[in-house]
Order: structure tokens, then sequence, then C-alpha cells
DNA sequence: CGCGTTTGACCGGCGC
DNA sequence: GCGCCGGTCAAACGCG
């Protein structure tokens, strides 16, 4: 289940025809975002000069985001793109839930993010904010490594919402805010705000130290002993066993509960195996990432930091 | 020891 | 100027 949001952008000119809601823009139009999470392999056809036409690619394009498909994982969500205007500055959840909502993926900064900004971020500084209604189910399709740097009681809402910071790399300022709706406890508002300065998260770092277990709950154990086979592959990269596990736990007491009121165990639905980055397939997001530097992360210092791990 | 969450205090924007 | 509110800080603590 998802819904579509979008901030200060034209639905159509981003999404255009799309049928599930890939968003590969005109690249004339600027700023040429870009949601990697949703594109499909058409997407990609429509650049040959950079991803060829080698059907191995694109196979492996397809099958490493297809847990986010819409379409195909119904607990993936759909996506949005952030343009680089400014947004209204209180866009608050009953603005988001007039409608017209989407679900989307963090926009992937680039990685020369180098501007100083205060300790404390004001609410000026929230451009480019995603917002995100998903269903427990879809928390879990989060790539990014998030940690909980606070939480706080929301007038008219009661439920309390948490705040994230991506834990990934120091000096990003990837931001991340859930809450539950008030008018439907199973939907999670997440709000992305900031861009991550980094590549996308390795296993390694994203989970070290972060896999801790408050729960003896089944759904914990569950999620908790899926990522164990693959603690010593050096080169995965896995968006869904690094999935955010902060909000999994909240995910994880929704669902226990869900489950508690109507038996509905979909707790094998969101795991999904890991995906391994041939090293085709990444020199073509390295290509990519060129052609979209706002959207893709450095992936070459990503696979760099890996060998230099594996090599000491 | 390092990384995580929790939680009260603090800060700054905004409306009146 | 004041108070409300949302966002962040940072100390305390938990866990492996």
């Amino acid at each position: 289940m998802s819904e579509f949001y979008m901030e200060n952008w034209d639905l159509q000119a981003v999404v255009g025809g799309s049928s599930n809601g890939a968003c590969i823009p005109d690249m004339e139009d600027p700023p040429y975002s870009f949601d990697p999470w949703s594109f499909q392999q058409e997407d990609l056809m429509s650049f040959p000069e950079i991803f060829g036409t080698n059907p191995t690619i694109l196979d492996e394009l397809e099958e490493l985001y297809k847990p986010f498909y819409p379409e195909l994982n119904p607990y993936s969500t759909q996506t949005i793109i952030t343009s680089s205007l400014p947004v209204p500055q209180d866009v608050d959840e009953q603005e988001n839930q007039k409608g017209q909502q989407s679900v989307s993926q963090p926009a992937i900064s680039g990685t020369n993010n180098e501007s100083v900004k205060p300790k404390r971020s004001s609410r000026r500084n929230q451009q480019n904010r995603v917002v995100q209604h998903v269903t427990a189910d879809g928390l879990s399709s989060d790539i990014w490594a998030w940690r909980k740097y606070g939480q706080k009681p929301i007038k008219g809402s009661p439920y309390p919402r948490s705040y994230y910071r991506c834990s990934s790399s120091k000096g990003c300022l990837a931001r991340k805010q859930v809450e539950r709706s008030c008018s439907d406890p199973r939907i999670f508002i997440i709000t992305y705000t900031a861009e991550h300065s980094h590549g996308y998260p390795t296993r390694r770092s994203a989970l070290a130290g972060s896999t801790r277990s408050k729960s003896s709950s089944g759904v914990t154990k569950i999620l908790a002993n899926k990522k164990e086979p693959h603690e010593a592959a050096e080169t995965v990269i896995s968006p869904t066993t690094i999935k955010d596990e902060s909000v999994q736990q909240e995910c994880i007491k929704m669902e226990e509960l869900q489950m508690l009121e109507d038996g509905d165990d979909q707790r094998d639905k969101i795991l999904t195996p890991d995906i391994m980055l041939s090293d085709e397939l990444v020199q073509s997001l390295e290509n990519f990432e060129g052609l979209f530097p706002d959207q893709f992360p450095d992936l070459s210092h990503e696979l760099w930091s890996m060998n230099e791990f594996a090599a000491s």
C-alpha cells in the first residue's frame, strides 16, 4: 500500500506516463531528479549510451531493485522526487493527507554537499522534504542505516514523532522523521529531509552495533536470523538486510499488535534475498551516477572501502 | 568499547 | 516580548 504526495513539483512532469511511478525525467529538465528505486528496464533502455543493451546488466538492475517495485512487491514503496525549490515550511500531516500523497525513497545526493550548516537546523533548512506514507511493511524497504536521536509528542496526534539521522556517515545531513498517522494507525508517515552525502551503506558499516533485539518476539528473531548467513560476505550490498532497523522495531511492535488483533502474519513477506553487485553492474551504476550526480551516491567509493576492508 | 535508544533540556522559528 | 511548538542536543544507560 502506498500513497502519493509531492511537494513543489509537477507530478506529471516528473512521473510522466510511467505505469508504476518510475521516475526518469526528461534529461532536458533540471534538476534531473531520479529515483533509483523505481525504474524499470524500459526506463533504462532509454539510456542506451549508458547501459547499452546488455540484458545482463538490465536484468541485474531489475533484480537489484525488484524488492522496491511497487507492482512486484506490494510492501515496497513508491517514489518521490524532490526538487531543489523551497517548500512551504509547514506541510503538516493534514496537508499530506489531502489525497495526492506519495510514497518515496529519499533522494540521494551527490557527494559535494559541503555547505556548512548550523548545529541546529531550523525549519528553513527543510527544503527537499520528502513525505512518504507507508504501512509497517513499507517501513522496511529502506537501505539506509538510521540512528534515532529524538522523539517528541506531536500536538494533535496521540503518537509521538521519532527523529532519525543517517548513521552511515558522520557528516551526512540526511534526516528522517517517522510518525504514525493519527487517522489511520496502520499508516506510518516518513519524512525525509536533507540528502545523503555518501554512498550506499555497506553491510558492515551499517550494521555495526546496530542489530540489537529489544524484543524476543518471533518477528525480531526472524529478522535477525535472516542476515546471519551473510555476515562473512565482503562485497554484498543489500538494500533489504541493511534496512532501517530502528524503524523496524516500531514496525515490529506495530505488527505484533496488529497480529494480536487479526492474526494476519505477513512477517516473511518483507524479507528479501541479498543481492550481489557484479563489476559490470557497478560500472553501469557509476556511469549512471555521472548523469544524475544529485541522486546517485559515489558507489565507487563504497567499493573502494570494501576492497580495502577485504585486503586488510 | 562502540554503537544503539531514551528522554529531559535546550534552542530557534513563528504567531499573537 | 512572550509562549507555543517542533527539532536537536547530550547525558545516561543498554547491549553484544
